[in-house]
DNA sequence: ATTTTTTTTTAGATTTGTCTAAATTTAAGT
DNA sequence: ACTTAAATTTAGACAAATCTAAAAAAAAAT
Protein backbone atom coordinates (compact mmCIF):
# COMPACT_ATOMS: atom_id res chain seq x y z
CA UNK A 1 0.00 0.00 0.00
CA UNK A 2 2.43 2.52 -1.40
CA UNK A 3 1.36 6.01 -2.55
CA UNK A 4 2.33 7.62 -5.82
CA UNK A 5 4.79 10.21 -6.03
CA UNK A 6 2.25 12.84 -6.76
CA UNK A 7 0.68 11.73 -3.47
CA UNK A 8 4.14 12.00 -1.93
CA UNK A 9 4.44 15.54 -2.97
CA UNK A 10 0.98 16.31 -1.53
CA UNK A 11 1.85 15.01 1.95
CA UNK A 12 5.49 16.68 1.89
CA UNK A 13 3.84 19.80 1.07
CA UNK A 14 1.15 19.74 3.60
CA UNK A 15 4.21 18.86 5.94
CA UNK A 16 6.11 21.81 5.46
CA UNK A 17 3.09 24.16 5.78
CA UNK A 18 2.27 23.08 9.54
CA UNK A 19 5.35 24.28 10.41
CA UNK A 20 4.62 27.42 9.20
CA UNK A 21 0.69 28.40 9.05
CA UNK A 22 -1.67 26.84 12.09
CA UNK A 23 -4.24 25.69 9.80
CA UNK A 24 -3.49 24.68 6.22
CA UNK A 25 -6.12 25.28 3.85
CA UNK A 26 -6.66 24.54 0.27
CA UNK A 27 -5.36 27.35 -1.15
CA UNK A 28 -2.08 27.49 0.47
CA UNK A 29 -1.17 23.96 -0.55
CA UNK A 30 -2.47 24.96 -3.85
CA UNK A 31 -0.01 28.08 -3.85
CA UNK A 32 2.60 25.59 -2.44
CA UNK A 33 2.46 22.74 -4.87
CA UNK A 34 1.18 24.98 -8.12
CA UNK A 35 -2.31 23.12 -8.90
CA UNK A 36 -5.65 24.40 -9.15
CA UNK A 37 -7.62 24.32 -5.87
CA UNK A 38 -10.06 22.18 -7.47
CA UNK A 39 -7.35 19.47 -7.72
CA UNK A 40 -6.05 19.91 -4.49
CA UNK A 41 -9.95 18.92 -2.99
CA UNK A 42 -9.86 15.78 -5.39
CA UNK A 43 -6.55 14.73 -3.79
CA UNK A 44 -7.25 15.66 -0.26
CA UNK A 45 -10.08 13.18 -0.66
CA UNK A 46 -7.96 10.14 -1.49
CA UNK A 47 -6.03 11.03 1.04
CA UNK A 48 -8.91 11.14 3.59
CA UNK A 49 -9.23 7.84 2.67
CA UNK A 50 -6.31 6.53 2.59
CA UNK A 51 -6.15 7.79 6.42
CA UNK A 52 -3.12 10.29 5.32
CA UNK A 53 -5.01 13.61 6.88
CA UNK A 54 -7.98 15.04 8.90
CA UNK A 55 -10.02 16.61 6.05
CA UNK A 56 -12.95 18.82 7.40
CA UNK A 57 -14.33 20.07 4.30
CA UNK A 58 -14.38 23.78 3.99
CA UNK A 59 -11.78 23.79 7.20
CA UNK A 60 -8.58 23.13 6.11
CA UNK A 61 -6.97 19.96 6.92
CA UNK A 62 -3.57 18.29 8.98
CA UNK A 63 -1.86 15.06 8.47
CA UNK A 64 -2.95 11.83 10.57
CA UNK A 65 -0.07 10.69 12.34
CA UNK A 66 0.68 7.79 9.50
CA UNK A 67 0.98 10.86 7.50
CA UNK A 68 3.33 12.63 9.45
CA UNK A 69 5.06 9.46 9.58
CA UNK A 70 4.70 9.11 5.96
CA UNK A 71 6.25 12.76 5.43
CA UNK A 72 9.41 12.22 7.74
CA UNK A 73 10.10 9.36 5.78
CA UNK A 74 9.66 11.12 2.48
CA UNK A 75 12.52 14.00 3.76
CA UNK A 76 14.13 11.72 4.95
CA UNK A 77 15.36 10.38 1.55
CA UNK A 78 15.14 13.77 0.03
CA UNK A 79 17.66 15.23 2.24
CA UNK A 80 19.71 11.79 2.13
CA UNK A 81 19.77 12.28 -1.70
CA UNK A 82 20.80 16.23 -1.28
CA UNK A 83 23.89 15.13 0.78
CA UNK A 84 25.06 12.44 -1.73
CA UNK A 85 24.40 14.85 -3.86
CA UNK A 86 26.97 17.33 -2.61
CA UNK A 87 29.15 15.51 -0.72
CA UNK A 88 29.92 12.72 -3.11
CA UNK A 89 29.09 13.63 -7.12
CA UNK A 90 30.13 17.82 -6.35
CA UNK A 91 27.02 19.38 -6.62
CA UNK A 92 26.64 23.35 -5.93
CA UNK A 93 24.80 23.02 -2.82
CA UNK A 94 21.91 25.24 -3.89
CA UNK A 95 21.61 22.93 -7.42
CA UNK A 96 20.31 20.09 -5.77
CA UNK A 97 16.87 20.45 -4.86
CA UNK A 98 15.22 19.45 -8.15
CA UNK A 99 17.37 16.06 -8.61
CA UNK A 100 16.16 15.41 -5.17
CA UNK A 101 13.03 15.62 -6.00
CA UNK A 102 12.31 13.00 -8.44
CA UNK A 103 15.45 10.67 -6.25
CA UNK A 104 13.09 11.13 -3.37
CA UNK A 105 10.14 8.99 -5.11
CA UNK A 106 12.74 5.85 -5.46
CA UNK A 107 10.78 3.21 -3.50
CA UNK A 108 13.12 0.81 -2.49
CA UNK A 109 13.80 1.35 1.42
CA UNK A 110 16.57 -1.19 1.22
CA UNK A 111 18.65 1.20 -1.24
CA UNK A 112 17.87 4.30 1.18
CA UNK A 113 19.49 1.81 4.11
CA UNK A 114 22.60 1.37 2.29
CA UNK A 115 23.13 5.07 1.17
CA UNK A 116 22.82 6.41 5.22
CA UNK A 117 25.29 4.04 5.48
CA UNK A 118 27.67 4.87 2.85
CA UNK A 119 27.31 8.68 4.06
CA UNK A 120 27.80 7.82 7.66
CA UNK A 121 24.37 8.26 9.06
CA UNK A 122 24.19 12.34 8.44
CA UNK A 123 22.20 14.22 10.66
CA UNK A 124 22.21 17.24 8.43
CA UNK A 125 21.61 17.86 4.52
CA UNK A 126 23.78 20.38 2.90
CA UNK A 127 21.52 23.40 3.67
CA UNK A 128 21.76 22.83 7.46
CA UNK A 129 18.46 21.02 7.63
CA UNK A 130 17.91 17.83 9.89
CA UNK A 131 18.05 14.47 8.24
CA UNK A 132 15.07 11.89 10.24
CA UNK A 133 16.52 9.10 11.41
CA UNK A 134 14.78 6.06 9.85
CA UNK A 135 12.50 5.98 12.54
CA UNK A 136 11.80 9.62 12.17
CA UNK A 137 13.06 11.41 14.81
CA UNK A 138 14.82 14.64 13.92
CA UNK A 139 18.08 16.67 15.64
CA UNK A 140 16.50 19.71 16.89
CA UNK A 141 19.50 21.65 15.99
CA UNK A 142 19.32 23.81 12.62
CA UNK A 143 22.32 24.29 10.41
CA UNK A 144 22.70 27.56 9.07
CA UNK A 145 25.13 29.55 7.16
CA UNK A 146 27.71 31.79 8.29
CA UNK A 147 26.19 34.57 6.29
CA UNK A 148 22.38 34.21 7.27
CA UNK A 149 22.72 33.64 11.56
CA UNK A 150 21.18 36.34 13.51
CA UNK A 151 23.74 39.21 14.40
CA UNK A 152 24.95 38.81 17.58
CA UNK A 153 24.14 35.38 18.98
CA UNK A 154 26.43 33.09 19.16
CA UNK A 155 26.45 29.74 17.26
CA UNK A 156 28.94 26.58 17.01
CA UNK A 157 30.85 25.94 13.68
CA UNK A 158 29.72 22.40 12.57
CA UNK A 159 30.70 22.19 8.86
CA UNK A 160 32.59 23.73 6.01
CA UNK A 161 31.72 23.02 2.26
CA UNK A 162 35.14 24.15 0.46
CA UNK A 163 37.72 21.75 2.01
CA UNK A 164 40.13 22.95 -0.13
CA UNK A 165 43.92 23.39 1.54
CA UNK A 166 43.61 27.65 0.14
CA UNK A 167 40.09 27.70 2.16
CA UNK A 168 41.70 25.50 5.21
CA UNK A 169 44.86 27.63 5.41
CA UNK A 170 42.22 30.68 5.33
CA UNK A 171 40.11 29.52 8.13
CA UNK A 172 43.29 28.84 10.40
CA UNK A 173 44.29 32.63 9.92
CA UNK A 174 40.74 33.57 11.55
CA UNK A 175 41.36 30.57 13.87
CA UNK A 176 38.21 29.48 12.00
CA UNK A 177 37.48 25.37 13.21
CA UNK A 178 35.00 22.85 14.38
CA UNK A 179 33.77 23.87 17.09
CA UNK A 180 34.53 27.23 17.31
CA UNK A 181 31.85 29.63 19.03
CA UNK A 182 31.21 32.52 16.36
CA UNK A 183 28.72 35.62 16.95
CA UNK A 184 28.24 37.56 13.86
CA UNK A 185 28.76 41.22 14.86
CA UNK A 186 27.30 43.18 11.22
CA UNK A 187 27.55 43.00 8.04
CA UNK A 188 29.07 45.00 5.20
CA UNK A 189 26.55 45.76 2.12
CA UNK A 190 29.56 47.12 -0.21
CA UNK A 191 31.16 43.92 -0.22
CA UNK A 192 28.90 41.60 2.01
CA UNK A 193 31.75 40.96 4.23
CA UNK A 194 30.75 39.99 7.61
CA UNK A 195 32.39 41.28 11.04
CA UNK A 196 32.46 38.58 13.14
CA UNK A 197 33.87 37.28 17.18
CA UNK A 198 35.87 34.03 16.94
CA UNK A 199 35.73 32.86 20.81
CA UNK A 200 37.95 35.26 22.50
CA UNK A 201 40.04 36.63 19.62
CA UNK A 202 39.21 40.46 18.56
CA UNK A 203 36.49 41.16 16.36
CA UNK A 204 37.86 40.75 12.43
CA UNK A 205 36.14 40.91 9.42
CA UNK A 206 35.88 37.88 6.67
CA UNK A 207 34.54 38.49 3.21
CA UNK A 208 31.61 36.69 1.69
CA UNK A 209 33.67 34.28 0.02
CA UNK A 210 34.79 32.79 3.50
CA UNK A 211 31.70 33.63 5.19
CA UNK A 212 29.69 31.39 2.88
CA UNK A 213 31.63 28.37 3.24
CA UNK A 214 31.36 28.16 7.51
CA UNK A 215 27.71 26.47 8.75
CA UNK A 216 26.76 26.42 12.32
CA UNK A 217 24.56 25.09 14.75
CA UNK A 218 22.32 27.78 16.24
CA UNK B 1 11.15 16.85 -25.28
CA UNK B 2 11.23 14.44 -22.91
CA UNK B 3 9.92 10.83 -22.55
CA UNK B 4 7.47 9.16 -19.92
CA UNK B 5 9.13 6.33 -17.52
CA UNK B 6 6.31 4.22 -19.55
CA UNK B 7 7.96 5.09 -23.13
CA UNK B 8 11.18 5.01 -21.88
CA UNK B 9 10.31 0.99 -20.56
CA UNK B 10 8.73 0.80 -24.19
CA UNK B 11 11.82 1.77 -25.94
CA UNK B 12 14.30 -0.09 -23.87
CA UNK B 13 12.39 -3.40 -24.45
CA UNK B 14 12.43 -2.72 -28.45
CA UNK B 15 16.41 -2.32 -28.27
CA UNK B 16 17.01 -5.46 -26.20
CA UNK B 17 14.24 -7.14 -28.56
CA UNK B 18 16.04 -6.28 -31.52
CA UNK B 19 19.33 -7.69 -30.52
CA UNK B 20 17.39 -11.35 -30.19
CA UNK B 21 15.16 -11.32 -32.86
CA UNK B 22 15.14 -10.16 -36.55
CA UNK B 23 11.53 -8.67 -36.55
CA UNK B 24 10.12 -7.52 -33.48
CA UNK B 25 6.25 -7.85 -33.48
CA UNK B 26 3.56 -6.40 -31.28
CA UNK B 27 3.24 -9.95 -29.04
CA UNK B 28 7.00 -10.36 -28.76
CA UNK B 29 6.75 -6.91 -26.75
CA UNK B 30 3.60 -7.27 -25.25
CA UNK B 31 5.27 -10.25 -23.56
CA UNK B 32 8.55 -8.73 -22.69
CA UNK B 33 6.96 -6.22 -21.11
CA UNK B 34 3.81 -7.68 -19.57
CA UNK B 35 1.02 -5.54 -20.87
CA UNK B 36 -1.61 -6.67 -23.29
CA UNK B 37 -1.12 -6.38 -26.90
CA UNK B 38 -3.60 -3.94 -27.69
CA UNK B 39 -1.74 -1.75 -25.50
CA UNK B 40 1.33 -2.15 -27.04
CA UNK B 41 0.06 -0.95 -30.64
CA UNK B 42 -1.57 2.18 -28.65
CA UNK B 43 2.25 3.02 -27.40
CA UNK B 44 3.42 1.91 -30.81
CA UNK B 45 1.39 4.93 -32.47
CA UNK B 46 2.83 7.55 -30.13
CA UNK B 47 6.26 6.33 -30.40
CA UNK B 48 5.70 6.64 -34.44
CA UNK B 49 4.36 10.14 -33.76
CA UNK B 50 7.63 10.97 -31.62
CA UNK B 51 9.98 9.06 -34.12
CA UNK B 52 11.61 7.03 -31.80
CA UNK B 53 10.24 3.93 -34.14
CA UNK B 54 9.51 3.10 -37.95
CA UNK B 55 6.03 0.95 -37.50
CA UNK B 56 4.43 -0.79 -39.77
CA UNK B 57 1.09 -2.40 -39.05
CA UNK B 58 0.56 -5.88 -39.11
CA UNK B 59 4.34 -6.15 -40.13
CA UNK B 60 6.42 -5.36 -36.65
CA UNK B 61 8.76 -2.49 -36.00
CA UNK B 62 12.40 -0.95 -35.56
CA UNK B 63 13.77 2.02 -33.45
CA UNK B 64 14.79 5.00 -35.98
CA UNK B 65 18.31 6.07 -35.03
CA UNK B 66 16.67 8.70 -32.75
CA UNK B 67 15.01 6.27 -30.52
CA UNK B 68 18.15 4.21 -30.93
CA UNK B 69 20.03 7.05 -29.19
CA UNK B 70 17.49 6.99 -26.56
CA UNK B 71 17.68 3.47 -25.90
CA UNK B 72 21.37 3.16 -25.16
CA UNK B 73 21.01 6.46 -22.89
CA UNK B 74 18.78 4.46 -21.00
CA UNK B 75 20.13 1.36 -20.71
CA UNK B 76 23.48 3.51 -20.01
CA UNK B 77 21.90 5.61 -17.01
CA UNK B 78 20.78 1.78 -15.70
CA UNK B 79 23.92 -0.27 -15.66
CA UNK B 80 25.60 3.06 -14.14
CA UNK B 81 23.03 2.57 -11.39
CA UNK B 82 23.88 -1.35 -10.92
CA UNK B 83 27.38 -0.05 -10.65
CA UNK B 84 26.64 2.19 -8.07
CA UNK B 85 24.45 0.52 -6.37
CA UNK B 86 26.85 -2.63 -6.35
CA UNK B 87 30.29 -1.40 -5.89
CA UNK B 88 29.15 1.65 -3.62
CA UNK B 89 26.48 0.55 -1.72
CA UNK B 90 26.94 -2.76 -1.18
CA UNK B 91 23.83 -4.51 -2.69
CA UNK B 92 24.66 -8.02 -4.11
CA UNK B 93 24.43 -8.07 -7.74
CA UNK B 94 21.43 -10.12 -8.36
CA UNK B 95 19.48 -7.82 -6.42
CA UNK B 96 19.90 -4.48 -8.16
CA UNK B 97 17.60 -4.78 -10.99
CA UNK B 98 14.55 -3.61 -9.52
CA UNK B 99 16.08 -0.61 -7.77
CA UNK B 100 18.25 0.36 -11.00
CA UNK B 101 14.61 0.45 -13.05
CA UNK B 102 13.46 2.75 -10.95
CA UNK B 103 16.44 5.04 -10.99
CA UNK B 104 16.89 4.80 -14.65
CA UNK B 105 14.15 7.34 -15.51
CA UNK B 106 15.70 10.04 -12.90
CA UNK B 107 16.08 12.63 -15.64
CA UNK B 108 18.96 15.01 -14.92
CA UNK B 109 21.84 15.03 -17.51
CA UNK B 110 24.32 16.39 -14.91
CA UNK B 111 23.24 14.20 -12.61
CA UNK B 112 24.27 10.97 -14.85
CA UNK B 113 27.85 12.72 -16.09
CA UNK B 114 28.86 13.50 -12.41
CA UNK B 115 27.61 10.17 -11.37
CA UNK B 116 29.93 8.58 -14.00
CA UNK B 117 32.94 10.50 -13.30
CA UNK B 118 32.31 9.21 -9.68
CA UNK B 119 32.61 5.58 -10.76
CA UNK B 120 35.79 6.66 -12.76
CA UNK B 121 33.62 5.75 -16.21
CA UNK B 122 33.15 1.91 -15.90
CA UNK B 123 33.05 0.16 -19.13
CA UNK B 124 31.20 -2.93 -17.64
CA UNK B 125 28.01 -2.99 -14.79
CA UNK B 126 28.12 -5.74 -12.21
CA UNK B 127 26.64 -8.59 -14.39
CA UNK B 128 29.29 -7.76 -17.31
CA UNK B 129 26.88 -6.51 -19.72
CA UNK B 130 28.80 -3.42 -20.94
CA UNK B 131 27.89 0.50 -20.52
CA UNK B 132 27.32 2.63 -23.36
CA UNK B 133 29.65 6.06 -22.84
CA UNK B 134 27.76 9.36 -23.23
CA UNK B 135 27.83 9.16 -26.76
CA UNK B 136 26.30 5.97 -27.39
CA UNK B 137 29.57 4.17 -27.67
CA UNK B 138 29.88 0.41 -26.29
CA UNK B 139 33.09 -1.90 -25.25
CA UNK B 140 32.76 -4.82 -27.21
CA UNK B 141 34.89 -7.42 -25.58
CA UNK B 142 35.04 -11.06 -27.24
CA UNK B 143 33.22 -13.49 -25.30
CA UNK B 144 33.03 -17.04 -25.15
CA UNK B 145 30.86 -19.53 -23.73
CA UNK B 146 32.51 -21.03 -20.95
CA UNK B 147 32.09 -24.79 -22.47
CA UNK B 148 33.43 -23.46 -25.58
CA UNK B 149 37.09 -22.49 -23.67
CA UNK B 150 40.36 -23.94 -24.95
CA UNK B 151 41.36 -26.46 -22.43
CA UNK B 152 43.59 -24.82 -19.66
CA UNK B 153 43.82 -21.44 -20.73
CA UNK B 154 42.64 -18.69 -18.12
CA UNK B 155 39.74 -16.77 -18.63
CA UNK B 156 37.70 -13.76 -16.97
CA UNK B 157 34.21 -14.40 -16.19
CA UNK B 158 32.45 -11.34 -17.79
CA UNK B 159 28.58 -12.25 -17.84
CA UNK B 160 25.81 -14.84 -16.83
CA UNK B 161 23.39 -15.26 -19.59
CA UNK B 162 20.36 -16.32 -16.84
CA UNK B 163 19.93 -14.40 -14.21
CA UNK B 164 17.21 -15.77 -12.36
CA UNK B 165 17.82 -16.02 -8.63
CA UNK B 166 18.31 -20.03 -8.74
CA UNK B 167 21.24 -19.63 -11.16
CA UNK B 168 22.97 -17.14 -8.97
CA UNK B 169 22.85 -19.03 -6.26
CA UNK B 170 24.05 -21.50 -7.84
CA UNK B 171 27.00 -19.34 -9.09
CA UNK B 172 27.86 -18.17 -5.44
CA UNK B 173 28.14 -21.69 -4.51
CA UNK B 174 30.74 -22.04 -6.80
CA UNK B 175 32.21 -18.90 -6.31
CA UNK B 176 31.92 -17.84 -9.63
CA UNK B 177 31.11 -13.85 -10.19
CA UNK B 178 32.15 -11.25 -12.71
CA UNK B 179 35.52 -11.18 -12.76
CA UNK B 180 36.36 -14.39 -11.26
CA UNK B 181 39.48 -15.93 -12.94
CA UNK B 182 38.48 -19.74 -14.65
CA UNK B 183 40.86 -22.71 -15.99
CA UNK B 184 38.61 -25.40 -17.78
CA UNK B 185 40.92 -28.46 -16.56
CA UNK B 186 38.81 -31.30 -18.31
CA UNK B 187 35.36 -32.08 -20.05
CA UNK B 188 33.00 -34.86 -19.28
CA UNK B 189 31.16 -36.79 -22.34
CA UNK B 190 28.85 -38.59 -20.04
CA UNK B 191 26.83 -35.45 -19.18
CA UNK B 192 28.63 -32.89 -20.97
CA UNK B 193 29.58 -31.49 -17.37
CA UNK B 194 33.23 -29.53 -16.75
CA UNK B 195 36.15 -29.53 -14.36
CA UNK B 196 37.18 -25.83 -13.70
CA UNK B 197 39.07 -24.00 -11.54
CA UNK B 198 38.01 -20.57 -10.18
CA UNK B 199 40.28 -18.37 -8.81
CA UNK B 200 42.71 -20.05 -6.32
CA UNK B 201 40.02 -22.35 -5.30
CA UNK B 202 40.23 -26.72 -5.99
CA UNK B 203 38.98 -27.81 -8.76
CA UNK B 204 35.36 -28.46 -9.00
CA UNK B 205 32.65 -30.18 -11.54
CA UNK B 206 30.14 -27.75 -12.94
CA UNK B 207 26.96 -29.15 -14.67
CA UNK B 208 26.66 -28.81 -18.47
CA UNK B 209 23.14 -26.48 -17.75
CA UNK B 210 25.62 -24.07 -15.62
CA UNK B 211 28.13 -23.95 -18.22
CA UNK B 212 26.56 -23.11 -21.08
CA UNK B 213 25.34 -19.75 -19.09
CA UNK B 214 28.21 -18.29 -18.04
CA UNK B 215 30.90 -16.22 -21.07
CA UNK B 216 34.21 -15.23 -20.18
CA UNK B 217 36.52 -13.12 -22.06
CA UNK B 218 39.29 -14.70 -23.69
C1' DA C 1 -28.02 41.41 9.56
C1' DT C 2 -27.60 41.65 4.89
C1' DT C 3 -24.83 41.96 1.06
C1' DT C 4 -20.55 41.33 -1.18
C1' DT C 5 -16.27 39.07 -1.70
C1' DT C 6 -13.35 35.25 -1.17
C1' DT C 7 -12.62 30.49 -0.65
C1' DT C 8 -13.85 25.88 -1.44
C1' DT C 9 -16.22 22.30 -3.58
C1' DT C 10 -18.79 20.02 -7.33
C1' DA C 11 -19.50 18.81 -12.08
C1' DG C 12 -17.80 17.73 -16.24
C1' DA C 13 -13.79 17.52 -19.56
C1' DT C 14 -8.92 16.07 -20.82
C1' DT C 15 -4.61 13.34 -21.01
C1' DT C 16 -1.93 9.18 -20.23
C1' DG C 17 -1.61 4.52 -20.00
C1' DT C 18 -3.90 0.68 -19.33
C1' DC C 19 -7.72 -2.89 -20.03
C1' DT C 20 -11.52 -6.18 -22.47
C1' DA C 21 -14.07 -7.56 -26.24
C1' DA C 22 -14.91 -7.37 -31.01
C1' DA C 23 -13.29 -6.78 -35.68
C1' DT C 24 -9.76 -7.22 -38.97
C1' DT C 25 -5.67 -8.84 -41.10
C1' DT C 26 -2.08 -12.20 -41.77
C1' DA C 27 -0.33 -16.85 -41.42
C1' DA C 28 -0.99 -21.88 -41.34
C1' DG C 29 -3.09 -26.31 -42.49
C1' DT C 30 -5.04 -29.11 -45.38
C1' DA D 1 -7.17 -22.18 -52.87
C1' DC D 2 -9.99 -22.16 -48.98
C1' DT D 3 -10.77 -22.58 -44.40
C1' DT D 4 -9.20 -22.24 -39.83
C1' DA D 5 -6.17 -20.41 -36.46
C1' DA D 6 -3.27 -16.87 -34.67
C1' DA D 7 -1.84 -12.22 -34.30
C1' DT D 8 -2.98 -7.44 -34.51
C1' DT D 9 -5.69 -3.51 -34.44
C1' DT D 10 -9.91 -0.86 -33.35
C1' DA D 11 -13.49 0.62 -30.28
C1' DG D 12 -14.98 1.69 -26.03
C1' DA D 13 -14.17 1.79 -20.96
C1' DC D 14 -11.57 2.96 -16.77
C1' DA D 15 -8.38 5.00 -13.17
C1' DA D 16 -5.25 8.75 -11.96
C1' DA D 17 -4.30 13.45 -11.90
C1' DT D 18 -5.09 17.43 -13.69
C1' DC D 19 -8.00 21.43 -15.63
C1' DT D 20 -12.14 25.12 -16.29
C1' DA D 21 -16.44 26.88 -15.15
C1' DA D 22 -20.29 26.93 -12.16
C1' DA D 23 -22.35 26.28 -7.61
C1' DA D 24 -22.09 26.43 -2.68
C1' DA D 25 -20.22 27.78 1.70
C1' DA D 26 -17.65 30.78 4.74
C1' DA D 27 -15.66 35.23 5.76
C1' DA D 28 -15.58 40.19 5.36
C1' DA D 29 -17.73 44.63 4.77
C1' DT D 30 -21.02 47.68 5.25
Amino acid sequence: MQHTASEENYIKAIYHLEHVHEKVTTSLLSAEIKTRPASVTDMLKKLELKKIVHYRPYHGFNLTEAGCKTALDIIRKHRLWEFFLVNKLGFEWDKVHAVAEELEHISSRELIMRLDDYLNNPAFDPHGDPIPDNKGKIKILKQANLIDLPLKKQATVSSVKNQSTAMLDMLRHYHIGIGSKIKVNRRFDFDKSVEIKVDKNPFTVISNQVAINVYCLI
